[in-house]
DNA sequence: AGCGGGCGCTAACCCGATTTAGCAACGGAG
DNA sequence: CTCCGTTGCTAAATCGGGTTAGCGCCCGCT
């Protein structure tokens, strides 16, 4: 059928030279260990003739390295936002010749074992394990043999592995600066979680996160939140009931909602009884999903840096990789990835704002 | 560090046997090479205890199957919707005890080969090469040397390799037989593309074969087509702005979007000059993409299967890598998987329909 | 001439499995 | 008792590279 690979000896042989002295030109190694330079030339030309491409699963046999990484994520590849965090790996990895092999497990923690252990019997060189929603994992054992990475997540027992994670308190304080910055004062209201610090969905890091930067922030430039409503899901419906359930007895001037779902219901309560974005109600919220510039007024929003989390996360993963070399001992570190802000058209400037400044 | 993994050796060595007895027993050779069930078992149990997994990159270099598959698109992967074709590759390939090396080219043909080679160089055992938009596309050389399978594409030239794709005719027709079925006859507008087989964007082969089916089934029931708006693409700003043209000459009963992302410019005309779906316009579109399901009215669309269509490029892929070893020869096959009507509520029965039947 | 040493290259082993060819032991037939 | 055919297992080659140890040769020095 096709023809056979060219191999290492095939280039050997018309170079007329061992299969050592070729594996040794060929892996740059020619020059310390004294090759002549005809006889490299005529490696070289003989390679380049052929095409010669080693064979990465020979390679892999004999060094250990597969020159590929296994990205095993919950249900990450289904979704478009956590699309570009494979994305950004992907790049990422490819820069290093490196390949990726995905996995789902729909976190079902049988299906999880069988594919690290699919992942380990090829020999990965490191692992990604990440999670679609910024949460805590059980961090399964067999994952400890290797180098591996947390992405979106963090253990839930203290391991030694390092995790990459948007920084969402830093999010929350900036989506909080957008409405001071519009010279929003009052009227601050948040759908989704809130006021306090233990009204917030379990299991769900972001939100505590959130919260916690835009008090900071909020709490700094001396403004209090107005009020808040929680939603036992963060989907549009629940953004609905909880933005209607808060206009039945206030009218807010500015909304901080806690996802861009919410911020869909929210739009809809507001537009069912007549309030205009921006003009009567600003409008900030989270994620930067597809629907935010969609949606009229587009929508501002703080943005997962999904295609970045995923650079990162091989960025960290490589180092880890080069340290287990070198033995370094090292604790499982934190890396926080800034979310920027989208400004689009969902805030205005505050009506009662001092026009001082 | 990690315990160094257990081997063949070492089971064999456990039983008391040699290495190829060992392999032989695994394999499920032992039975016809007469082994006797003393040494199978002993062999078998030796193997449980110290938990003994072949290393496949080694199984890889011996046999030359890597147990593993290529799946190469030009940007699925960032894609909600794509996502989810590899969702369905990925499980089908797993039942199969196979991996996915996931790549993508960003429609850079430089790119795709340097993949694809990096592929080859891991000896994957096939490759399913995917697109995001159903078009034709240019195939690569370099894949024709191992089995192959076009997803979502058709080959620009032909070649032997098998193709799967949505059934866009039939789902024109279902959407055509959505109206009907409602008792529309009369009012029915395209917006997207059409009238004619002409009026249709160049390279999407959806618009031409959802057009054909659409045509079809409406004139097998004696139906025309009111009138069509092309747009020069299928976003909701051109969707927008190809209804408000069409608005301004005729009041129609029923539309038929191209895609969801028209049907939301068209949302937005029809709601802009006060007239209601479904009770006004009848909208029915084409994809299913998340946000049909989030819109009020919820839009009734025919769904582009990407599960499915992943599922099957995955199973068609298998049945080519068999071919490969029985070396029958056959043509490049087209198979296409039926896309499924998600009815919503933005269809209503027509005004004038005949309470007859 | 004999010796030491650097230079340039290669033989041989290894990674972890599969597979081919063949060897020892045993039993039954002649 | 010898010969042959099974039965039950194993030695060795193989896949395609990486790596270690070391071999021959030429040179210069004494």
């Amino acid at each position: 059928m096709s023809p056979r690979r060219v191999t290492l000896a095939d280039v050997a042989k018309a170079a007329g030279v061992s299969r050592t002295t070729a594996s040794l030109v060929l892996s740059g190694r020619g020059r310390e260990l004294r090759i002549s330079q005809d006889v490299e030339q005529r490696v070289l030309r003989a390679a380049d003739e052929l095409q010669y491409r080693p064979n990465i699963v020979s390679v892999g046999l004999r060094t250990g390295s597969s020159r590929t990484i296994g990205f095993v994520s919950d249900t990450v590849a289904t979704t478009r936002l956590a699309g570009d965090m494979i994305k950004g790996a992907l790049e990422a990895a490819r820069e290093r010749g490196f390949m990726l092999f995905i996995g789902e497990t729909e976190g079902d923690a049988e299906l999880e074992r069988l594919l690290l252990q699919a992942m380990h019997d090829r020999q990965v060189d490191g692992l990604i394990l990440a999670s679609m929603f910024t949460r805590t994992i059980k961090v399964p054992k067999a994952i400890t043999a290797g180098p591996a990475v947390l992405l979106n997540a963090l253990p839930k027992q203290p391991t030694p592995l390092p995790a990459v994670l948007p920084d969402e308190v830093e999010a929350g304080r900036r989506a909080a600066r957008v409405l001071l910055d519009a010279g929003h004062r009052d009227g601050i209201y948040l759908i989704g979680a809130g006021p306090g610090l233990r009204n917030v969905p379990s299991e769900s890091l972001a939100a505590v996160e959130r919260l916690v930067g835009i008090r900071e922030a909020l709490g700094e430039a001396g403004v209090k939140v107005a009020g808040a409503r929680t939603c036992p899901d963060w989907q549009p419906e629940y953004g609905l009931a909880a933005t209607q359930d808060l206009l039945r007895t206030v009218q807010p001037r500015a909304l901080i909602c806690f996802n861009d779902r919410i911020a869909m219901g929210a739009y809809q309560a507001l537009d069912d009884l007549g309030l205009k974005v921006p003009a009567d109600v600003s409008v900030v919220s989270f994620d930067d999903h597809p629907i935010a510039s969609w949606v009229r007024p587009r929508l501002t929003t703080v943005a997962l840096p999904h295609y970045e989390l995923g650079r990162k996360a091989v960025d960290v993963l490589f180092t880890e990789i080069e340290r287990d070399r070198a033995d370094t001992e090292e604790v499982g570190q934190v890396h926080r990835v800034p979310m920027p802000v989208r400004s689009r058209e969902s805030v205005a400037p505050s009506p009662t704002a001092d026009s001082l400044d």
